[in-house]
DNA sequence: TCGTGTGAACGATTTCACAGCC
DNA sequence: GGCTGTGAAATCGTTCACACGA
């Protein structure tokens, strides 16, 4: 829509494409160390800079959600923060469940990743008798079959091993989750309803052996820097 | 930057899409598993749908290195995992890097995905004298300013707080890391010739709660029929 | 003048659909 | 009859390039 609001009532209802989604949160971060850097305005181009992506690619993804920008000048470091945070909800509260209170588990539990944008640790679980009752991130770990009834919206993260993630997905079905973030290595069985993205260390780690065993292959003997992708930003990769 | 892709250099070998690059190892990963099963022989169908794609899809990926099936059979399921394997340079060796030994580091050097397809780990390294020394998967650490040569075609993996992120890239690539696996939350800079891949839990999360926040506003104010909307989403999203 | 917002071109990836082989 | 391999079409995402407003 050519809709143009500079505040209020904008345009909402647009499809953005994944791609798109998953910038956002990166230029949420850029702005926020900006913000406190004592920026005011940003211009697509230094944002793109600094999230390591194009100037196009910056400006087409804020047009999805309206005109945020001023010409000539560039966009409101705070009012575009504020923007990208309600679009990512990070205004809302959003529980958390962790299954699997292993090393990665602990890991996570105690990571930043956590402590902001809303996200709030809710539970704690695991089938392990020695793991159930101890404290993690100021949390007890309980049970697993202690997860009945979960928060509504909650968003599950299972860092079971893979032979427990099935049963892990399952558990978080049946209390109600909305989505689950899958870190081990399982392809899940689960509703339509319910959102699944997966990270896989191993995944990775293969895709720049792929990458790397090719660049000896196309390399002629003494090879000049050749090219990996200069546009590098993938964070999030699924499998 | 925002300069070429520079075409691939791709004389010797198709050109392979990213996106098919990234579903090999998913491939690779329930091959090995049907293998274990008994399995000799499996169909595009039935891979495609351990694997949570389409069967077309699995089609196209393994044309780009060549005719590995049998019309009216299906693929053999050994010579399929092995033609894979080759592709994503599982049977050579692949030294690891870890830097920052915190929970992460230790979590990732304990798991499984670097026990296998060639990837070990050929050094541990922290800036924090309380960790240096220590035994972690079985090898020590070391102080980040010991690593200034690597082995070659080593992949470093960034364990570290975002803030000391750039410091450990910058370590890894005079060491003549070829590739970085980047955990901290933080766009890296390095040389063109160095490929990075970011993991980014934070933005995993960020990018659930936009679909689920905007999966609210989509759905009608009050009542009418209570569930999700009958929005065809996969069951397993991301590719 | 500067930098956004966006049609239009381009490129990448997926899907269709079917010919060809077992 | 069943299933692969692949042109062609469709879809999705990125980049170009420029009109327009501040």
């Amino acid at each position: 829509m050519t809709t143009r609001p500079a505040s209020g009532g904008g345009s909402r209802q647009r499809r953005v494409p994944e791609a798109t989604v998953v910038r956002l949160p990166l230029y949420q971060r850029i702005l926020s160390e900006m913000l406190h850097a004592g920026s005011t305005t940003v211009s697509s181009e230094d944002l793109a800079a600094r999230a390591g992506v194009t100037a196009a690619k910056v400006r087409r993804d804020f047009s999805l959600f309206g005109s945020f920008g001023t010409r000539g000048t560039g966009y409101d470091t705070a009012f575009l923060a504020a923007q990208i945070d309600r679009a990512l909800g990070a205004d809302r509260d959003w529980p958390i469940l962790i299954i699997g209170i292993g090393n990665l588990g602990r890991a996570l539990a105690n990571s930043d990743g956590f402590s902001s944008h809303g996200f709030r640790i809710a539970g704690l679980y695991d089938v392990d008798p020695a793991v159930v009752g101890a404290r993690v991130a100021g949390v007890v770990v309980r049970q697993l079959d202690e997860l009945v009834d979960g928060p509504r919206a909650a968003i599950g993260v299972i860092t079971a091993p893979a032979a427990a993630a099935q049963a892990a997905a399952d558990a978080l079905v049946a209390a109600g989750a909305a989505s689950i973030l899958n870190f081990a290595p399982r392809v899940l069985s689960v509703p339509a309803r319910v959102m699944v993205r997966y990270v896989d260390l191993s995944i990775e780690l293969q895709v720049m052996s792929f990458f790397l065993a090719r660049r000896d292959l196309d390399l002629p003997p003494l090879g000049v820097g050749l090219g990996v992708r200069p546009d590098a930003r993938d964070g999030a990769s699924p499998a």
